[in-house]
DNA sequence: ATGTCC
């Protein structure tokens, strides 16, 4: 800034601001992203939260205020996000090795049919199809059963020993179509009245009802196998863009502050919080963290993670004396709970920072991927 | 991220 050789360049970057303590686990490479991302043209704001790790087209955990859309800054999983449902069954009635074989009906997704009738009553059949509705997915995709362990009475109806559900899913196959499908032209982000990005948008928009839509057939799917209800608290989108301030708003692995309420995932091994949230920072951009985030990538996980038989098989236990329901040997490793960061650092942080409070501790009983034909055959 | 790439 007062640098006479960097100074135009600090002059075309759009201003960063970061939503984390100095004791937040921050690759420099997720800041590097930050600034490059920073410096695109008709960038206006740009946030990064304390979950933020590096990604393939710019960073996760962030929040980018933009002239121009760009699709790279969504990615291909539009409308990814957190559904948080609140189960009518008590934990003392849950029956943990019971509820694994059962679960074990999610791998084969929601019925067609049914699928295809309930995409109908949104009317988006025409710009993508149904198929696939219904289904978990892999990468970090997940549905899991949760106890409540602490409330804050005064700001929610859930009580310890409550059960919920949180499904993370998005738009699967449909998403990533319409994220591979885009002219090149992209790749210096649309202008909003042009042709091909009031394509994109109309085709991010369906996709964001399709993700929507997939999150509750697998949440209603996982109560019918455990003969119960369900009844949602919040779903919020953490891939997306929105318009905000006549200027385009990308949120990539940030969910929106202006609902309430947001789930903040821990890990399969960690608790995950529900978070009281306010868009009263405008720096934040009406947004905030939507999970622990990412503290070793994928590749990273095979060389931490033992591969003896039993080492294996303890991946498949929590320290909550929960499971794991992962048939995908991989995933198991890519997805331990040594993979994300400590989700009480990130809530402490957005916490002392302004964002959220904590108002419920949900802790993981059942992490569900996928069952594979060992366990789907021992289903009743 | 991917009815995924060898």
């Amino acid at each position: 800034m007062g640098n006479p050789i960097l100074g135009e360049q600090s002059a075309a970057r759009a201003r960063i601001s970061p939503f984390y303590s100095s004791q937040a686990w921050i690759e420099g490479r997720a800041e590097d992203q930050l600034a490059q991302v920073a410096a695109w043209p008709g960038m206006a704001a740009v946030a990064g939260f304390p979950d933020l790790h590096p990604g393939r087209f710019g960073p996760v955990g962030a929040a980018f205020l933009a002239d121009r859309i760009w699709p790279q800054l969504v990615g291909p999983d539009i409308g990814c996000g957190m559904a948080l449902w609140r189960l009518d069954l008590p934990r003392h009635r849950l029956k943990i090795d019971k509820a694994v074989r059962r679960l074990a009906v999610l791998d084969r997704g929601a019925d067609p049919d049914e699928a295809a009738s309930a995409w109908a009553a949104a009317g988006l059949e025409g710009v993508i199809g149904a198929e696939g509705l219904g289904s978990i997915g892999g990468g970090n995709h997940f549905c899991e059963l949760q106890a409540v362990e602490e409330a804050v009475p005064e700001a929610t109806t859930l009580r310890p020993g409550d059960l919920c559900l949180l499904v993370h899913s998005g738009s699967r196959g449909r998403g990533a179509q319409i994220f591979e499908g885009l002219d090149v032209s992209w790749k210096q982000g649309y202008a909003a009245d042009s042709a091909a990005g009031q394509r994109y948008l109309a085709l991010h928009d369906a996709a964001m009802a399709w993700a929507r839509l997939n999150r509750a057939l697998i949440a209603g799917l996982a109560a019918e196998a455990l003969s119960c209800a369900a009844s949602l608290i919040c779903d919020t989108v953490h891939n997306q863009v929105v318009a905000r301030d006549g200027l385009w708003l990308h949120r990539k692995g940030a969910a929106g502050a202006d609902r309430g309420l947001v789930p903040l995932a821990g890990s399969r091994d960690a608790p995950s919080y529900l978070m009281s949230v306010t868009d009263s920072v405008p720096e934040a951009l009406g947004s905030v963290s939507h999970g622990a985030g990412r503290r070793y990538d994928r590749a990273s996980m095979h060389g931490r993670v033992r591969k003896t038989k039993s080492d294996l098989a303890a991946l498949t236990r929590n320290r909550f004396g929960g499971r794991v329901v992962c048939e995908d040997r991989d995933l198991l490793m890519e997805e331990a709970g040594p993979a994300y960061k400590n989700p009480e650092a990130v809530m402490r942080d957005l916490s002392d920072l302004g964002l959220a409070r904590p108002i419920a501790r949900l802790v993981p009983l059942i992490t569900f991927k996928s069952a594979g034909k060992a366990i789907a055959g021992e289903a009743e």
